[in-house]
DNA sequence: TCAGGTACTCACCAAAAAGTAAGTACGGCT
DNA sequence: AGCCGTACTTACTTTTTGGTGAGTACCTGA
């Protein structure tokens, strides 16, 4: 149960993909990580206003089992883990482009506000 | 209460284009419109193996208050209704097809299944 | 006459997803 | 001594989503 019921079959690639980029921060998360290389979980959580603790986990921890994020664990005393695109999501972040830029122009057109984040 | 409470502040393109792609059948009705021009309800139903006619009008709702999809009502004595896309909603499509293709060896990769479904 | 097809709506229920708040182990800083 | 920060886990609750099955009004074909 800590995993999810998902990699069930699919009725199309769109369906495959939706399956992992699905969750409130999914996409999100993956714009993190690209924008920023590398990050550590709490600067994740700084730089995702809203996210609980346990979604960030959770999340983090699907993308890791299905190949798009790495994790690095620094067995050091304050925890220090890493967090950082693998190859798949990497190229999941460049299909994932000309929806965003759709997204974008959607945004326009409806007048929709942003959400407001520093960088 | 009927509509969606979305359109809600953005973080940024994919998350908006997102809003509008979620939902179990979403992608799927987008899909069997592009690929089949004009489709009845009943013709959407059967194309899509497992929808409930209660999801299905409700995400023919959402898509066409989002602009997505067009809904051409015959007032004929057995009911006739065709749903097409709209231009939005062909864009949308072609914005997806990269996605698609990413899913698409996704599946190849973990060898995932494919639901069986005949034209 | 009666099942079947058209395109739905409605009420209810189950499951999944997400939010809340607390706890944990450890050290640094003040 | 006491609070902050690290990166989480756990239990519990709420919200959202999706599924079930019935009902509707009308016509067609067997």
């Amino acid at each position: 149960m800590a995993s999810s019921a998902r990699r069930g079959p699919y009725f199309c690639g769109i369906d495959a993909a939706m399956d992992v980029v699905a969750g409130k921060w999914k996409s999100l998360i993956l714009w993190e990580l690209h924008h920023h290389g590398t990050r550590r979980f709490a600067e994740l959580r700084r730089g995702l206003p809203g996210v609980s603790e346990k979604m960030l986990v959770q999340h983090l921890r699907e993308m890791e089992e299905d190949g798009l994020v790495h994790r690095e664990v620094y067995r050091e005393v304050p925890p220090k883990v890493e967090y950082s695109l693998t190859e798949h999501g990497v190229s999941l972040n460049a299909a994932l482009a000309p929806l965003g830029a759709w997204g974008t122009e959607r945004m326009a057109r409806i007048g929709a506000a942003k959400v407001s984040v520093d960088a």
